[in-house]
DNA sequence: AAAACGGGGTC
DNA sequence: GACCCAGTTTT
């Protein structure tokens, strides 16, 4: 950059910071943006909307009101508020987290990105959110709403999920965010990222940024950021069985370390090639419990998304013939009343067969 | 460096 | 149905 260029000086950010303090969206965590509001916002946040936000964190704070609460309480209580907003790993983290604060940090967050970044659940981005938004800390928080702002207003090729981007986008910003207000500044990119400069039809025409956007000056907004396309991902056939033994129905809870670990689900796996479906309730059934069942009608068939396959589960109902319910991949196996149901955190899917359960029970 | 990790919104 | 989203952790 000339010592013209840099005397003149970017103004864009200061624009953009202006533009952010009369338009910006109203959001539970921006009217009260303590240390504690701004970490349980910026956690959900993470890969995860807004409007989808806003009403787990009510419930959230609502139930666990500070570090010390969230610290004490129950993981499975946690998990409860956070069943649906999926990414479970980051409500054990967060529970973890309160926990490391209470115990080795009195109580008090650190004050700066490269403090927080010790604690479990905090990446360089939620780092230098909570620490520009609750401290003022003037670091850049970099998440995929910035990255395609800047990707398109300096022309930057290297693909989205190249570590090197984010590196470079960071360095950029960095003397820019020091000479403006630092929580209103990356609120502003990332509100301009989710509202102005979106991934398709970006509204140029409404944009602060257009007269520097190399993208809209070269009429390149469709081709950058440069996004690599996924690859398809694998498709699985599940059965489980919701086992009925005097009234009661068998749930297993999965171990922290496995995806939806800590969450509660109906036995059951995988089809095997060639194999009947209910025959795959049964087998599943017996390797996972040790239970010898007798396997009826389905209930219900749903078909589910996850980021990395996709799943087709149907549960059949069955009947307990005989042994005595042992966990084996699953952590613990619990008898419940169908009323008790509601109470266990679950996946999603497993939730939908819950509920299709009780339904068809009560019919019966 | 790449893969794993949920679920919902959007076009 | 593909793509995207206020990313982090593990391998």
């Amino acid at each position: 950059m000339s010592k013209r260029e840099n005397r003149l000086s970017v103004t864009w950010p200061r624009e953009l910071v202006r533009w952010f303090e009369r338009e910006h969206r109203p959001m539970p965590w921006r009217s009260d943006p303590s240390p504690y509001k701004v970490w349980i916002s910026e956690i959900m946040l993470q890969q995860t909307q807004v409007v989808t936000v806003i009403p787990y964190f009510d419930r959230f704070v609502g139930r666990f009101p500070s570090f010390e609460v969230l610290a004490a309480a129950d993981l499975q209580d946690v998990l409860k508020l956070w069943e649906g907003l999926g990414y479970y790993s980051r409500a054990r983290n967060l529970h973890q987290a309160a926990r490391v604060l209470v115990e080795k940090y009195k109580g008090k967050p650190p004050l700066t990105a490269a403090g927080l970044r010790e604690l479990p659940g905090i990446g360089a981005y939620t780092a230098a959110a909570i620490a520009s938004i609750a401290f003022g800390e003037p670091v850049p928080s970099v998440d995929g709403n910035v990255l395609r702002v800047c990707s398109r207003l300096w022309g930057l090729e290297t693909p989205m999920r190249d570590k090197a981007l984010a590196d470079e986008v960071r360095a950029r910003l960095t003397p820019l965010i020091r000479k403006v207000n630092p929580s209103h500044f990356n609120q502003a990119m990332m509100e301009t990222g989710a509202l102005i400069c979106k991934p398709r039809n970006p509204q140029c025409s409404g944009c602060l940024l257009s007269r520097h956007c190399v993208a809209f000056k070269t009429n390149r907004t469709d081709e950058l950021p440069v996004v690599e396309k996924a690859g398809i991902v694998p498709h699985y056939r599940i059965a489980v069985g919701v086992v009925w033994k005097k009234g009661r129905i068998l749930i297993a809870r999965r171990a922290e370390k496995q995806m939806l670990g800590g969450l509660w689900e109906f036995p059951g796996g995988k089809q095997e090639k060639d194999e009947v479906l209910d025959e795959t309730a049964v087998r599943e059934i017996q390797e996972e419990t040790g239970l010898a069942v007798r396997v009826g009608v389905p209930i219900v068939t749903v078909k589910h998304a996850y980021s990395h396959f996709k799943i087709t589960m149907t549960a059949f109902r069955c009947e307990w013939l005989s042994g005595r319910a042992r966990p084996k991949a699953a952590v613990e196996l619990k008898w419940i009343l169908p009323a008790a149901l509601v109470d266990y955190p679950m996946p999603r899917a497993t939730r939908r067969i819950a509920e299709a359960s009780v339904i068809r029970s009560g019919k019966s």
